[in-house]
DNA sequence: TGTATCCGAAACTACTCAGTACCGTATATA
DNA sequence: TATATACGGTACTGAGTAGTTTCGGATACA
């Protein structure tokens, strides 16, 4: 196993000027409402959401979280970027890439997946008018995906199993692009299968590897 | 060059029960008013659009646009399906499969790709409660793109210059996937360059064609 | 040439929602 | 125990927008 750090640090600087007396900030829910915050924005998109949807799912009043967040865009930016915290921390080394790709297949890391496809496809509209969103979004979600890829196959190239002209840049965003494309676009689950195939149909045959790019048992379907 | 029908009957049926005497409605205008739908909906997304937006755009007024649409749904699907017409009617035929990829590189086509993937993030959020919406998206955008790349999959098998057991469905998205991932994620260009990378570097090869899986003649990127 | 219907424009209605203000209550600090 | 503040909840404000109606003027058909 490989450590791969993604997260950085968290600079909340919060600025409290005077706290006297009295009662002190709690904290202590703000992740059940960023996490609040997520589930509404996977269900309804950025512009379907409302603040009472997010302050009644977490059981909390509006003023609490405009008391946190100074508007809907701040609460959305920050619940997307609290995504990134601690996924892909420890990913495989099988010792071929093959095993590798093949270990990363978790029905854990799937359900995942699908949920921040989600959220992405929420916020989609809003992303290229919000840099701050964008951003967040391809930190949160984006990256770390495409990052493992980039491991897996630089340590095959290491090792000599694949060539050293490999385009590791392009083919490491081929999986991450269909997976998307899968689930926000044809609505079809990223299963098992589904990653399999792109694993034995496309990559490795895409680096040398296929012992041919076959298709699956069952006969090709025809139709669109 | 190949006859590729993908555009269906056009079913308006429109029901006028008695226009006894006076005018008749002016649908000459109707390309004008879609035209300026869709060119909101690029720049400002499903929610950001506003009736009054598209009216003023199309010099129309906000009552002839609800004299044609029963609502801002039914406009903007009739304005996404309506661009299904006419586009890949005829697609190159070189007689070989790195040939009929590379024919389709064409300035032209990238421009409107470009347009069309914008159009896709600002309708995004409202696929998954649209199934209309979405079939819409499907037959205009994604669909069209798809069934070239599986012609040209399935005219090189004919040939005998790929293998039979290619998997013709899952190759003839990857390039499509990656396209929209490239627009609407990375914000980077769907430009030649990266067209002829997928097809040298991820189609050819996973077909068992490529000379190698090679990077472009600089070094690979490093950084993220 | 008359007339019915269209047109663009603009006013109007009904509604939603971001953000604010305030309530009575709970609770951490002093 | 006293107090200041956060809390959940609710009512409010103001802006924006889908959809309707109404207007005077233009235009195709009889």
């Amino acid at each position: 196993m490989t450590q791969l750090d993604l997260s950085g640090p968290d600079s909340e600087l919060e600025s409290e000027s005077s706290p006297k007396l009295g009662r002190k900030r709690d904290h202590s829910r703000d992740p059940e409402i960023l996490e609040a915050a997520l589930e509404v924005l996977a269900e309804s998109g950025y512009d379907g959401m409302t603040i009472d949807m997010v302050a009644a799912r977490a059981k909390a009043g509006k003023g609490t979280l405009y008391r946190r967040w100074a508007s809907k865009g701040e609460l959305v930016v920050d619940a997307v970027a609290c995504m990134k915290r601690g996924q892909y921390d420890v990913v495989p080394d099988t010792g071929t890439l093959r095993g590798d790709l093949v270990a990363m297949i978790k029905p854990a890391s799937i359900e995942d997946g699908e949920r921040k496809l989600q959220i992405m496809a929420g916020v989609m509209s809003m992303i290229s008018r919000s840099p701050e969103l964008s951003d967040a979004i391809n930190d949160a979600i984006i990256r770390p995906r495409a990052e493992v890829n980039r491991l897996f196959l630089r340590r095959a190239m290491e090792r000599g199993e694949i060539a050293s002209d490999i385009d590791v840049e392009t083919l490491s965003l081929v999986t991450p692009a269909m997976a998307a494309y899968r689930t926000l676009i044809l609505k079809k689950p990223v299963d098992r299968e589904f990653l399999l195939a792109m694993i034995d149909h496309v990559m490795l045959p895409a680096v040398g590897l296929g012992s041919a790019a076959s298709a699956p048992a069952q006969a090709a379907p025809v139709g669109a």
